[in-house]
DNA sequence: AACCAGGACACAA
DNA sequence: TTGTGTCATGGT
């Protein structure tokens, strides 16, 4: 009872609760975590499912409700359903990672060390393919709250409902492709995605045909397993490196986004015109084998610094 | 109330 | 190859 150590090098040990009361039976789970920010990892557009109570965040990975706060040891999480086994959890947030060797591995510029300092312990969370890509695919040219607007509704209505705690409102699951294979192009519209739609339409029904192969990013080289995602409808350079980044744990690829292409100017290159050919090129060049975190550290450092500024 | 949002795509030159 | 218009929607 008590204490049990899952895996002789995991960090995470279980803290089960256990009660008389079957309906009351919660089960609690400890990832022990040093230099983790959870609210800058959850809050910055990585993933758009997650909601925070006032106490809590709140969300659901695959078919798992979940709700996690910080602790002085690291992640408290609390689910639904009791489990035995919790990988699905600490794959999801990779609190194992050393973040101190990876920011090691920053070039020594004063912009990125400014982003890495004012923003320690943001972290890259290792998301599912299918629903990464779907959510990047709804993601063009919208601001964050509008694409967790657009889920949250496609969720209630296409997803299947997760076990939630008693007198909690219902939560879904993210829809499965063949789950949204079945819709029509409206009926997407009608969850305010515009004309992402088709695009979302047509992916679904090419994974769920069996026509696509979300597996081959995997073993693939980085640019080849980024122009078979970009042969997806609605999948350019930037959401291909989003999900490869994302979901496939791709360290190297760099999304280049409107805040990441401004970060990069203003930081990079003050006061000068460069194309955005030899952007790509320098980001490819400039931030090493980790250069996903660097990007994202500049992209968060850029949008609290706007906050923080009105 | 304009402006803009974690873009992609077809088409022009 | 690089530049422009278009595509919905609604938050700030």
């Amino acid at each position: 009872m008590g204490r049990t150590t899952i895996l002789p090098t995991s960090p995470a040990l279980i803290v089960a609760r256990h009660s008389n009361q079957p309906e009351a039976v919660f089960t609690g789970y400890r990832i022990e975590a040093r230099n983790y920010d959870l609210a800058a990892t959850l809050s910055s557009g990585q993933a758009f499912r997650w909601r925070w109570t006032g106490q809590h965040w709140e969300g659901v990975i695959g078919d798992h409700w979940v709700r996690l706060a910080s602790d002085p040891q690291g992640i408290v999480a609390e689910t639904a359903v009791p489990n035995r086994d919790w990988t699905w959890l600490t794959d999801y947030l990779q609190a194992c990672v050393n973040l101190e060797e990876i920011v090691a591995t920053f070039p020594d510029d004063a912009p990125l060390q400014g982003a890495a300092a004012a923003c320690r312990g943001l972290r890259l969370l290792r998301q599912e393919p299918w629903e990464c890509l779907a959510s990047f695919i709804l993601s063009s040219t919208k601001q964050i709250v509008q694409i967790q607007q657009v889920i949250a509704l496609l969720c209630s209505r296409y997803g299947s409902a997760v076990t939630v705690p008693a007198g909690h409102a219902p939560d879904f699951a993210f829809p499965r492709p063949e789950q949204l294979a079945g819709c029509s192009e409206s009926e997407l519209r009608d969850c305010r995605m515009g004309f992402r739609a088709p695009y979302l339409l047509t992916t679904a029904r090419l994974i769920a045909a069996g026509r696509f192969d979300l597996n081959l990013p995997y073993q693939l080289p980085l640019e080849a397993a980024r122009n078979h995602l970009m042969a997806l409808p609605g999948v350019g350079r930037k959401i291909a490196d989003c999900v490869l980044l994302f979901a496939y744990g791709r360290n190297e690829a760099f999304p280049v986004d409107v805040w990441v292409m401004r970060a990069i100017c203003e930081l990079y290159f003050p006061r000068r015109r460069i194309s955005r050919s030899k952007l790509l090129a320098f980001t490819e060049s400039h931030f090493g084998p980790f250069a996903g975190y660097a990007q994202q550290y500049l992209f968060h450092y850029m949008r609290v610094r706007r906050k923080s500024a009105t």
